[in-house]
DNA sequence: CCTTGACCTAAAGTTAGGTTTAGGTATTAC
DNA sequence: GTAATACCTAAACCTAACTTTAGGTCAAGG
């Protein structure tokens, strides 16, 4: 058993964001030792999968939905598959985003490294074709080689 | 030249939000007709990368001083490029994030099919060790394979 | 003429995800 | 016994990034 200052080093979350966390309903069967919050291996596990489904960008409500289906038992074993099925679909569709944004900004170092070492940017503007439909990657790649 | 209509149509993006970022200086040498906002090729590809930046997590004020820096000149070269740098470091730290996540998700969803099978998660539970340096991967592979 | 549609502004409202404040309890350290 | 810690609550506050509202201009169509 934890306590809130020792989840708070071990997470490296501030205090308050626990008891927020907690206010929210995220640790639906956390016990209390005299009104004192008691952090048990279910809590450090939960910290846990907050973060992750925090990080997929799922909202706190729907975080707290989960917490509930987890103290429901096996009956919500279907539902909360589903759950992580749908965050790894987001996740995977938001690695495509980055990679994207990734070439663009890839292909910006390049511009703005070309445009130093020419002085100026004037030659590289009209060779940039609209809507960047060029192949960035192997730009930089070249200009890196 | 645009109409703000025709860009919001273009990028998929509300009208609100395009005079929000007016407002906010994004679009620093834009044109007006009698009042009315004067969309240029210029104001397209700044929009372009204020969508590159904003994915890669840059906050609006920041954004505006990168349109400063574009309305400078040449003398801002190297800022610029340091920015774009500092931007694709932390595009890169956050897809290693994502794909801890999707490890994590990736087992969760190993998880609960098995414990679906099992009609029940106990003899799982005590499979995972604290922390969980598995090859979560390798496990949700060979489970579907 | 008058109404419809596309533009404009300033200012207030909204939402998520916290953080801060103000005031209180309980245990340990000197 | 009193002072420093570590915990507690409720409620106010904060920030970013928008969105909504209320009121106004202007041009084209019927």
């Amino acid at each position: 058993m934890y306590t809130i200052g020792q989840m708070s080093e071990m997470f490296n979350l501030p205090i308050s964001t626990l008891r927020y966390y907690d206010k929210e309903g995220l640790f639906p069967s956390m016990q209390r030792q005299s009104g004192v919050r008691q952090f048990g291996e279910t809590e450090v596990e939960a910290l846990r999968v907050i973060e992750c489904l925090k990080t997929s960008g799922l909202e706190i409500k729907d975080i707290k939905k989960f917490m509930e289906w987890c103290v429901e038992g096996p009956t919500t074993y279907a539902q909360r598959k589903e759950l992580f099925e749908t965050r790894k679909a987001a996740v995977e569709a938001e690695m495509i985003q980055l990679q994207k944004t990734l070439d663009m900004l890839k292909f910006k170092c390049w511009y703005y490294e070309t445009a130093i070492k020419n002085g100026s940017e004037d030659k590289l503007k009209d060779m940039i074709p609209d809507g960047l439909p060029i192949d960035i990657k192997k730009m930089y790649d070249n200009a890196h080689s």
